[in-house]
RNA sequence: GGGCGGUUAGCUCAGUUGGUUAGAGCGCUUGCCUUACAAGCAAGAGGUCACUGGUUCGAGUCCAGUACUGCCCA
């Protein structure tokens, strides 16, 4: 036969070519003119053009197109998006270190747009590779609609929501203290900033005051016995940001305060004089306190305003100057705002590294005996996710996003929320219950659907985690400082200048106004364009910043031509990000894309980027496109090795998707991943090396060949079933009603297709891979495969229709987890049975576009299932028999079978059935007491006695029996001790009852076999 | 410090609203190359469900606490 099927399944001579097919044929093309309800769209979690896709990766898209390929085969209008992320500071410090690395020059020895391309080569072939990897999982995305976060359609997005945001008055330019990266050199959002615990130590430095003050006796702390004091003690962690103190502060509860507040005190190295001020943020010392800062307390707060985000609020509250004194590197430096830096020890310091000025910074006051002690001391330090080195608090002027200010025209309307008493008035404005978020702002829009259950996550425990970061979120700082991604779109110049520009502005706009920096955002129009400007007081001058929309290139012209110029800073990546869902469907342009699959349905991606990634989508997703992006968000676990540690390049415990489906195939990975995926946050891989055919030595794990070994279970299945349809009959000629191995699969069968749609429906996709493992391997290949072999044999006809159908169920249910073998199959199942299950009709010619299976109440069969399983006992515990007894496999037994009324005729029925399964000869059944052979072991099975003769084995089978008595005694036992219980009796509900008290019978009936066994025995 | 998890067989993990003798895969033992499959078949061994207490007729499951461990946030 030409579709013989090879012996074992061999992955790269399909995967392939299937693939090739579904993409000539569209199969992955969504229809935006499909219309209906019956949509189902997700975009893909963009990877980052910095890398290939790891496991982790792998994880995140099978379960993606297990979902879409699904909701295919259910004929929803179906379209997963694919794209990749540019992914700004990752992606530039990849490339910039490579480059150092192979060439030396650094980013600042190109000019901009040079360095910008070679990050785009990178971004090419990346983009590349990471499509390639995509498609050999078996991604079935619609290639055709692939986005790039930075491409033209998502650039003009951006640009349109930045105008929006900023004309709306919610994107605002401040200074303040930002987490600086000193290594890449740009700013960081709160979130990007991880915290870790790091030995450090609390240096204390003692302060001269300007003259000696008296305090009088009996004043408190710990200098209290001196009645002089001459210099105050501070303790820091980070000495050298002493160079950059502007006052010294106490509590105003602390005795000496009243002493000291308004004294000054000569700052050493610097020489600077500055005060002594009194603030209640700083702690009281109490050296045996559980607090452990006041422990380490002396009552006196070094004040630094410019590199400590409580030392700036402190200077707020008192108008302090504020002296930074770094660079953006991180070195010491004179030359951003430090500008006393005279005295020759604080000269000697510029230039030094913050880690060589700290030290350099102690030996000083060491050597002037100012030391006055160095306390160990373990502390969270912020340090960045990317360059992984310690985040410096640092002064610097940012473009931030209003994430509470409520929004004047307001997208959504909040009824829905007033209605469910979710909301309580607050000095005015509509807030979330309990928080002081405005219904009307951002945080509040992504808030809202969650409140209002529009937006669920599974599992729904990461609710928490979104909700709590939203209630405690602050404006979020979009500019970072880097060449790689969106440049922000605001021109700032002098405010004089907008009018050469634009002097029409004069008509609409007054002086006042124009001049009145409290306001944010003013709208206005230069030649019939609508742009937006804010102006802002720096030193002398007023600047305006002037936001022009998308598509203007002649409004950029005439700002430019005007004296204005761009900033020159980027977007956050995650701005890009947020827009996702709507950007690559065309938004702001209303195309039939953006109607037919916006909003969204699912997304699935890692619980780490709830915070950056999903929360933002929301409220992006609420504020430009009018609806929530997705309705559910599934969060899958994170692939950890075997020691539970990350999967990373730098532990070299890291997995290969490429790896895996060239030594195992793309299905096994597939099937693999989708058991381990429970509600766990967590898996573990036990990652182990392995030699590939072409002689590399790669990462894998033993994990995956429960995918390969199922896989090839599969294949042979259906090489069998493939073997034995010559002569299969149509669906309509034959009786499977009359066969119980017939009825029996049919309920297994049926009852698997609603136990995988219940699974899907439910994204508990490990319940879906073992609903299919068992059902094929357990009762398909193991009983009803073997039982078809002997029915075959014996003439019958009817277990090939049934074997084909069952192939062709499985095949459905299979496809979204295996994709390529599947298909595979079914292409050879078409050639052999096109026709083959009830109804009769030609089966589809591409299995990614067939219908998924709907499970047929009526054949799910109860009765059939217990009467099979009772058939299947008999089986096995005649088996069992037959082993301890060491009989060959080959050698036929006759048994005899005790049993009563319909158990017996059910047994009579089905004497084939137990001696092609269980190598019997003669089977004969008996409805009358059996008067047991000599020579035969007896078995029970409930109430079914069977009598396997000419085999026994004196003392093996006093051994088995002995057993068997055991374990029915302690059974037996259990179980009087709960009917002996009155309280068991009254309280438990009756069917539990009822049915231990079934259990008793049965048990005891069998325990009375086996002792009458023993006893004839001896 | 706040929040969320985890601890079940040698390993990796399931275990639904509490209810038969706690399951699976891998590994292990024994016997089989049985005409789909040795990546297989048949049979089997292996568990004080981390610990302590509580609720209940009944707890792996619910509650409180302890220990260890992981992640997120500050």
């Amino acid at each position: 036969m030409t579709s013989e099927l090879a012996k074992t399944y061999d992955p790269r001579s399909v995967e392939e070519e299937i693939y090739r097919r579904w993409i000539e044929a569209g199969v992955f093309d969504a229809d935006p003119d499909g219309g209906g309800p019956r949509k189902f769209c997700m975009v893909i979690p963009p990877p980052n053009v910095t890398a290939a896709l790891h496991l982790g990766h792998a994880l995140n898209n099978t379960l993606q197109d297990v979902l879409i390929r699904w909701r295919r085969m259910q004929q929803y209008n179906t379209l997963w998006m694919p794209g990749t992320d540019h992914a700004g500071i990752a992606t530039q410090t990849v490339v910039e270190k490579r480059i150092l690395a192979e060439e030396g020059r650094r980013r600042t020895d190109f000019p901009r747009d040079e360095f910008v391309a070679r990050i785009r080569q990178w971004k090419d072939e990346y983009e590349q590779r990471i499509t390639r990897q995509l498609k050999r999982m078996g991604c079935s995305c619609d290639w055709r609609r692939q986005r790039f976060t930075m491409d033209d359609v998502c650039a003009r997005a951006v640009r349109a929501a930045f105008f929006k945001l900023f004309a709306d008055g919610l994107i605002y330019r401040g200074k303040r203290l930002v987490n600086w990266d000193p290594a890449t050199q740009t700013v960081l959002a709160d979130d990007e900033v991880e915290h870790e615990q790091v030995q450090g130590h609390f240096w204390y430095l003692r302060y001269p005051l300007t003259e000696p003050v008296k305090i009088p006796r009996g004043t408190g702390g710990q200098e209290a016995p001196a009645a002089t004091m001459t210099h105050v003690t501070v303790a820091t962690t980070r000495p050298e940001t002493m160079l950059g103190d502007t006052a010294v502060a106490m509590h105003p509860a602390d005795p000496r305060a009243k002493y000291l507040v308004g004294k000054k005190i000569r700052l050493p190295i610097v020489g600077r004089e500055i005060p002594i001020i009194a603030d209640e943020h700083v702690v009281l010392p109490d050296p045996g306190s559980d607090d452990e800062k006041a422990r380490f307390s002396t009552g006196f707060l070094k004040v630094t305003p410019a590199h400590d985000p409580d030392d700036w609020a402190i200077g707020v509250r008192h108008g302090l100057p504020v002296i930074n004194v770094l660079a953006p590197d991180g070195s010491i430096s004179d030359r951003h705002g430090w500008t006393d830096c005279t005295a020759p020890e604080a000269q000697n310091l510029v230039g030094m590294d913050r880690f060589e000025a700290r030290e350099a910074v102690v030996e000083f006051f060491r050597r002037e005996k100012l030391l006055e002690d160095v306390r160990d001391y373990t502390h969270p330090v912020g340090h960045s996710y990317r360059s992984h080195v310690p985040i410096e608090p640092y002064l610097s002027d940012q473009w931030y996003v209003a994430v509470k200010r409520p929004i004047a025209n307001c997208p959504l309307s909040i009824d829905n929320l007033k209605k469910q008493n979710l909301t309580e008035d607050r000095d005015g404005v509509t807030c979330l219950a309990g928080t002081d978020i405005p219904v009307n702002s951002l945080a509040g829009l992504a808030l809202m659907p969650l409140l209002d259950g529009r937006l669920k996550f599974v599992p729904d425990r990461y609710a928490k985690t979104y909700q709590s970061w939203l209630e405690n979120l602050r404006d979020w700082p979009i500019s970072r400082q880097l060449w790689w991604g969106h440049q922000i779109p605001a021109w700032k110049g002098p405010v004089e200048q907008l009018f050469g520009a634009a002097p029409k502005i004069r008509q609409n706009v007054t002086e006042s106004q124009l001049c009145d920096t409290r306001l944010f955002t003013i709208c206005t129009r230069i030649q019939d364009v609508d742009v937006a400007f804010q102006t802002r007081h720096e030193g002398d001058t007023i600047y305006a910043y002037v936001c022009v929309p998308e598509n203007h290139p002649e409004i950029e012209q005439l700002l430019e031509n005007s004296g204005f110029t761009r900033d020159e800073d980027v977007l956050d990546t995650w701005f890009s990000s947020a827009l996702w869902p709507f950007s690559t469907l065309g938004w702001p342009e209303e195309k039939p894309e953006l109607r037919t699959f916006y909003p969204g349905d699912v997304l699935c991606t890692a619980r780490e980027i709830i915070t950056l990634w999903v929360s933002r989508m929301v409220m992006m997703g609420q504020y430009c496109a009018g609806d929530i992006p997705f309705h559910t968000v599934f969060i899958h676990a994170m692939i950890q090795d075997g020691e539970g540690r990350k999967m990373s390049k730098s532990l070299g415990n890291g997995i290969d998707p490429l790896d895996i489906i060239d030594s195992h195939g793309a299905d096994a990975m597939r099937f693999t991943l989708v058991s381990m995926t429970t509600q766990t946050q967590d898996v573990r891989m036990p990652v182990q090396s392995m030699t590939l055919p072409d002689g590399r030595t790669v990462n894998s794990s033993p994990k995956f060949d429960v995918g390969r070994n199922f896989a090839n279970k599969l294949w042979n299945a259906s090489r069998f079933v493939l073997m034995n349809l010559e002569g299969c009959p149509a669906w309509s000629d034959i009786r499977p009603g009359q066969e119980l191995s017939d009825r029996w699969i049919l309920s297994r069968l049926n009852a698997a297709v609603r136990e995988a749609t219940r699974a899907l429906h439910e994204y508990r996709f490990n319940e879906l891979a073992d609903t299919l493992y068992h059902f094929l391997w357990d009762d398909f290949c193991d009983w009803y495969v073997e039982i078809a072999k002997a029915r075959i044999v014996a003439g019958q006809s009817d277990p090939k229709a049934v074997l084909a159908h069952c192939l062709d169920v499985v095949l459905r249910l299979l496809h979204p987890v295996c994709p390529f073998i599947t298909e595979a199959i079914w292409a050879k199942l078409n050639e052999v049975a096109p026709v083959r299950s009830p109804g009769d009709c030609q089966a589809e010619e591409t299995l990614a576009r067939a219908a998924w299976p709907q499970a047929d109440a009526a054949a799910v069969n109860v009765k059939a299932d217990g009467e099979f399983d009772l058939l299947r006992q008999i089986v096995r515990e005649i088996r069992n028999v037959r082993t301890q007894h060491n009989v060959p496999p080959g050698r036929r037994v006759d048994a005899i079978v005790e049993a009563a009324g319909e158990t017996a005729e059910l047994i009579d029925a089905n004497r084939d059935l137990l001696a092609s399964q269980a190598q019997l000869g003669e089977a004969s059944v008996s409805q009358k007491p059996v008067k047991a052979p000599s020579d035969a072991a007896a078995l029970a099975v409930g109430s079914v006695k069977v009598f396997v003769l000419g085999i026994v084995d004196r003392r093996a089978e006093l051994a088995r029996l002995g057993k068997q008595k055991e374990t029915l005694v302690k059974g037996i036992r259990g179980i009087e001790g709960k009917l002996d219980n009155e309280n068991f009796i009254k309280r438990a509900p009756p069917d539990v009852v009822q049915r231990e008290r079934q259990r008793l019978g049965e048990l005891r009936a069998e325990l009375n076999a086996v002792e009458k066994s023993l006893a004839a025995l001896e």
